[in-house]
DNA sequence: CCAATAGTGTCTCTGAGACACTATACC
DNA sequence: GGTATAGTGTCTCAGAGACACTATTGG
């Protein structure tokens, strides 16, 4: 078997929406290399296990369980300097989670707008992810990903306007997502959020996509 | 470092549009593991290089030098027992390109929905390729990459009816393409094809995304 | 002439966006 | 009552799909 050998890792882009902004989990790293800089969640592949058991693996090791929680594979890196210790290819994920606790240790959940530089590639995975969940929000139900097991329209509603940074009209919105079959099933429970006539409850149904899709404003068409 | 070592290959998934049908590029394997087998072009990442550098690589090696035309990356796999001689990892690409020569060389150009059993994941990397190609053709100017340097609407017209297996009307498809700005730009040119009256002659435009999108009758609306 | 392909005009229907209006909570 | 949020009704406009019609070629 001709080729090189690599070390392969996994890194986790980790979003969850916090008092109305996107928010990524971001470690300090403990040692060498880019100790002391802020880096995505993640590490090498061990044993048999395949990738998507490392990427979950991973994240309960620093105390986050995310089972049950949207996880997929994002795209693969493996530039031949983007680890000074030798030749290692990463594959990045993506995970979408409601506000979970935030894990002991050094790091937390981080305003996407607000991260700075990232440890080895990791400014690079964290703008395809973040771009990989805008785009999702558009032809699929993951929004709902963001939110807990029962949450209301404007619940719903705020994790776009988070994602997006719009502010869709709240009433079209109620009726896209409520007349698309399958995305939110009623629980038939009314919840009050302080002020305001009370909004119904919701579960997440067993709708996947979008159609049509919510198109946004979109920004660069043609990038020739 | 800890971890295991992984051997990185590239496996390719290089679709063209061929006498109306959808073709992939196969390869007959010629030594173990799969001897005999039909397999995805591909092979092991060397010295310094990068992924897409090494699908290039793969490709010129075997006669096909697809510089300046589409290529992308898939996703990685990695399942433990997926290559009988050790742990591989492999990153899938999706390449597009117009109807090119058939490399010399056991194997060619297959149409897709005749693609038999396939070495290792191929079969699974092969659906995911064909299926990203499909999506692609929504929501970007893609179909273009099918099509040779300068062409018709028409030919246009037969990739999506190929890819998708639609038959789109053909005044308003011509009419959808030719309002995206920068999707096509005429040559000025006009061509004759056998009968009937010429049409003009495109190139590829500047445009990379197709708003709104072109929506194919969708298939599987909530696989939940 | 006919057949075939290229391209335009125009109608209808769906759905997005704007926004008036009603409903129900807390103060 | 006032304010805030939830939810409905309805108008307008853009765009997809259907399809009549014209335009230009070869046989």
């Amino acid at each position: 078997m001709r080729g090189n050998l690599f070390a392969v890792a996994v890194d986790l882009v980790v979003l969850t929406v916090r008092d109305g902004a996107l928010c990524v989990l971001l470690r300090e790293r403990a040692a060498p290399p880019f100790a002391g800089e802020h880096a995505l969640p993640g590490g090498f592949v061990q044993g048999r296990e395949d990738l998507l058991d490392a990427a979950f693996r991973e994240l309960a090791e620093i105390g986050l369980a995310i089972d049950g929680h949207h996880l997929e594979q994002l795209a693969s890196y493996a530039a031949p300097d983007r680890d000074p210790r030798g030749r290692v290819l990463t594959v990045g994920h993506l995970a979408l989670v409601p506000d979970l606790p935030e894990p002991p240790g050094e790091g937390g959940w981080v305003p996407v707008a607000q991260v700075g530089g990232l440890a080895f590639d990791h400014a690079r995975i964290l703008a395809e992810g973040v771009e990989r969940a805008r785009a999702k929000l558009e032809y699929t139900t993951l929004a709902a990903a963001f939110c807990p097991a029962e949450f209301t329209i404007s619940q719903l509603r705020r994790v776009y306007e988070a994602v997006w940074d719009t502010s869709p009209d709240p009433r079209n919105f109620s009726r896209k997502v409520t007349s698309t079959p399958g995305f939110l099933v009623p629980t038939g429970t009314k919840v009050s959020s302080g002020r305001g006539r009370p909004g119904q409850l919701f579960r997440r149904g067993p709708a996947a996509a979008l159609h049509p899709p919510m198109l946004r404003e979109h920004a660069s068409e043609s990038p020739g």
